[in-house]
DNA sequence: AAACATAACGAAAACGTTTGCGTAAAACCG
DNA sequence: CGGTTTTACGCAAACGTTTTCGTTATGTTT
């Protein structure tokens, strides 16, 4: 490995000078900056990250919490186009990107492990948010965003606007006419919470009713569990005209459940996707869906993040809101 | 910032003593370890990774070189689970996973950045391995695992079984009776090299014809390009009983295609896909298809890594196969 | 020419660990 | 009891940076 030392040797100049000139410090000769960087560039230098990290107490590394409870992972479009958009900016910034690999079986102390790790930020995207290793994480001086979760004023968080989201979808399933719309919600977390909400407070705006029994819990990204709520909401006395679904691949299972009962959706029945994976604009007929912005919301946080690191005190705390657009597909009976 | 010499003033010992009591060693007392112990957690105490790193040269950090060339990203399920896999056993070993984000665009220097990073070993999913950073990188020092490309004996390299998985799909399509198969294939790499003579091969074995109006180049995970190339491999004057398509997305497309033109797959016309993707059992009829088993291909290349980081000196290199399993699903028409 | 400012560089401390070695005191041995 | 070994701990160097503060030599001002 080559060190500072090495090139000064090379250089005939004192490391600290090295140093200095790698940087393009004002306080070295334009010519001696020259030919050291040149010497450096031919000799292969590569700062060690360790120890000016030790020194500068920077790591230029972004811990990303994400804890994979459905087993869906990364291969849940949403996360991965957010991670992927995370990482554009941070490259695009000079940082890197470590997963902070916990277990969520176990209430991992996430925050003893970015101490440790002395991360310059982490961006917190799914996880036991109220677990106490995650709450001490937010308050410390450790900048952080959070995804899908709001703390308070003092926090940054970034969010999927999915009050607007099950908004405008549920405004455009009205405007076709449906009076008896049920719900399969994720499991209950705080952004389920605020779906629910919103599904209510606009049935109620139009004088929907919203009976208990038009309210059923599945598992985002699991079709099995949407698949079992959609047969008990079709053998219902009075079955729902339209089904929401917590996400497309729930909707999937239910499509299918449907199906074996002889019912088309688009024809027979209605139903209604969340997030706008890329398969639903494959599907005969394309899945109604409100497609999610995951690369915007990964940018987001990145770009929130990487600011609160290099300017704190400057730093105003927020909170974003990104909205989707509705996908009109063709699964939505018109019922007049 | 909790440290070292904290602990010592308030255990009245040296620091070197902290030191060693936390790490257990035999030289110190079994009385005043668990007295430092003890107060090291009470304090919340975590040891400053950069310092470790500095003094010991290891970072207990595994880099991940994943260029994101199609777009999908992680969401394509074979990197995801395999990506999952790797940091399992990353975490339940102690290493931490960093993504090594490049620029696929700027022919980005990994060799360069690992050696800044100083990462413990580095696994390589996806990216240009003829490029000159990534063979500097697997010559060097730094012990490496690449996933789906083999350099030569003296590297380790976990691979999907493509050829046994191609052999079966194509001598379960045969014993159906079919005799015109077309291929799709991803964009050329070395492992779409080895399917196709997989392919070519076990034609040969049967004396079936191969020839080159049944084969067409697509792209990974893209429903466009195959479809497209399903349109034309339909209009040929003797057109294919059966199709291999890349992957279970790009057979998606050629579905959709097929159905265009009225064609069922699995009555008017057989279908296989790749890969055993989850939705593919949820379709009707289910996809014929050849799963494979990224979280075992993931765990097999953080094994291999970490006994190679933990035991350079031991270690044998190894070219390891992870076969996969055909699902015989609906899609392929019985010829007799 | 004396006084002072500036430019260009070097010396050295510091960041928090790990670890080889030194050294007291205690334990053991014949 | 003299000598040796063992136990338990402390000292200090080292890892490769960054950065503050000298320290020269040169240039500028009165």
């Amino acid at each position: 490995m080559i060190t500072l030392k090495d090139i000064a040797r090379e250089c005939k100049v004192s490391f600290s000078t090295v140093s200095k000139a790698l940087k393009g410090s004002p306080e070295i000769s334009l010519e001696t900056t020259e030919f050291i960087q040149k010497k450096a560039r031919e000799m292969g230098y590569h700062p060690n990250i360790a120890a000016r990290s030790l020194r500068t107490n920077r790591t230029y590394d972004i811990g990303v919490i994400f804890e994979d409870k459905t087993g869906a992972g990364f291969q849940h479009q949403y996360f991965a186009t957010i991670i992927s958009g995370i990482q554009k900016v941070a490259f695009q910034k000079g940082y890197e990107m470590t997963f902070v690999s916990g277990d969520s079986t176990k209430n991992y102390d996430y925050y003893s492990h970015a101490l440790a790790r002395n991360y310059d930020g982490v961006a917190i995207l799914s996880c036991d948010f109220a677990s106490s290793g995650i709450t001490q994480l937010v308050q410390s001086e450790i900048p952080t965003v959070t995804l899908d979760y709001f703390y308070d004023k003092d926090h940054t968080a970034v969010l999927s606007d999915y009050t607007s989201g099950i908004d405008e979808l549920l405004e455009y399933v009205i405007s076709c006419g449906h009076k008896r719309i049920a719900m399969i919600h994720g499991e209950k977390t705080w952004v389920t919470d605020q779906r629910i909400k919103a599904f209510k407070d606009i049935c109620k705006k139009h004088k929907i009713k919203t009976p208990d029994e038009y309210f059923a819990e599945g598992l985002y990204h699991d079709p099995v569990t949407s698949s079992a709520a959609t047969e008990i909401f079709i053998s219902l006395p009075e079955p729902p005209t339209c089904i929401f679904y917590p996400d497309d691949y729930a909707a999937l299972g239910g499509i299918r459940e449907l199906n074996s009962h002889g019912l088309k959706p688009g024809e027979d029945i209605s139903i209604v996707g969340y997030d706008g994976i890329k398969l639903t604009s494959m599907m005969i007929p394309p899945l109604t869906t409100y497609e999610q912005n995951g690369e915007i919301i990964g940018r987001t946080m990145g770009e929130a993040l990487i600011e609160k690191i290099e300017n704190p005190d400057a730093y105003q705390p927020k909170k974003e809101m990104i909205s989707g657009r509705l996908i009109k597909g063709g699964t939505i009976v018109k019922l007049f």
